[in-house]
DNA sequence: GACGATTTAATCGTGCACGATTTACTTAGG
DNA sequence: CCTAAGTAAATCGTGCACGATTAAATCGTC
């Protein structure tokens, strides 16, 4: 169902990068520019992830990025509104009511610190840190759906990391 | 600015994905679980490309999910919404507001089939066909970004697909 | 031809992303 | 002190993603 959808994407896309710099039906190899490839595989790469994801999450009920709110605080509780932005690349504009939202069922508290009232620390309540249990079969799901050995993966993070860094830079 | 919290992250979740199964604060190398590096990897590339697609499509008036549609509509006019939707896996919950945003700013029309009243086809306006000449510099602009060259750009875009295919089928 | 199944868009509700602005608090300089 | 600058969250508005549902048109089969 998904999949077939998924490969058009692919094959779309495939064709339009190619299409542009060349006649539009010859020379089915060399792709002349793959820019628009790049730039849709990532995107595509990215939702295929929270498709996983979503799969494996709905059943404890959260989203993806509610789940690396969470994989953050039972790594350290009690941090602080802008720290979690700065690991998870995102404001408070995006965080405030996503904590909120954690906060609603009851995973986590906020309340401001007491010594500078300015910031507002989240901590872990009991069941969002009984919640780590219930979400600890996930990164091997996730590393089987890969298909990867371990050290592709880490070569293709090595890679995909410096592609950031410099997408980020320019 | 932005980069700042991206290598943020980097670091912070390459913490969390080496931290799980091993000691905390030993053996800096061989990282053990990197599932949730390769999935963060994804998110964090894809946003990136979003930020400089931003930038760039800020000038013409385009979001970068907009921009995907009038590739398509400039590679070949008057498809339908599934057919858009296909090519971007994408559904009529998402299409439908995205074109009507597009009819809005004037640069595709919307009509029904005549010879089956289901399908909507979307064509483009003259203002929409000759947005493309506005939009032609972009490609270039996203390949100087990555900072690729051509083959390894290929590469990656073939490891990237062949990676998506192995998640959509799990 | 009538009717149930299928197909195509549209609609609705929730949640995330993000630019821009606002509010409350803290800190530095005069 | 007290104001100006700076900082941390929150708020607001727009747009995308997506599960679920609805509405209308078409098709298949009797």
């Amino acid at each position: 169902m998904r999949s077939t959808a998924c490969d058009q994407i692919a094959h779309d896309l495939y064709l339009m990068a190619k299409e542009k710099p060349m006649k539009p039906d010859s020379a089915t190899e060399a792709p002349g520019l793959p820019d628009h490839l790049i730039c849709f595989a990532a995107y595509s790469v990215s939702h295929a992830f929270n498709q996983v994801y979503r799969s494996l999450l709905d059943e404890i009920g959260l989203t993806y990025p509610q789940y690396l709110v969470m994989l953050l605080l039972w790594r350290g509780d009690g941090r602080t509104v802008k720290e979690i932005g700065q690991a998870m690349h995102l404001e408070s504009n995006t965080l405030t009511p996503m904590l909120k939202r954690l906060e609603a069922i009851g995973l986590v508290e906020r309340s401001r610190d007491t010594t500078d009232e300015r910031v507002v620390r989240v901590k872990l309540t009991q069941a969002g840190a009984e919640k780590q249990k219930a979400a600890e079969h996930i990164p091997a799901c996730v590393a089987r759906a890969t298909g990867l050995q371990p050290e592709d993966l880490t070569e293709l993070v090595q890679t995909l990391g410096d592609l950031r860094a410099r997408l980020t830079k320019a």
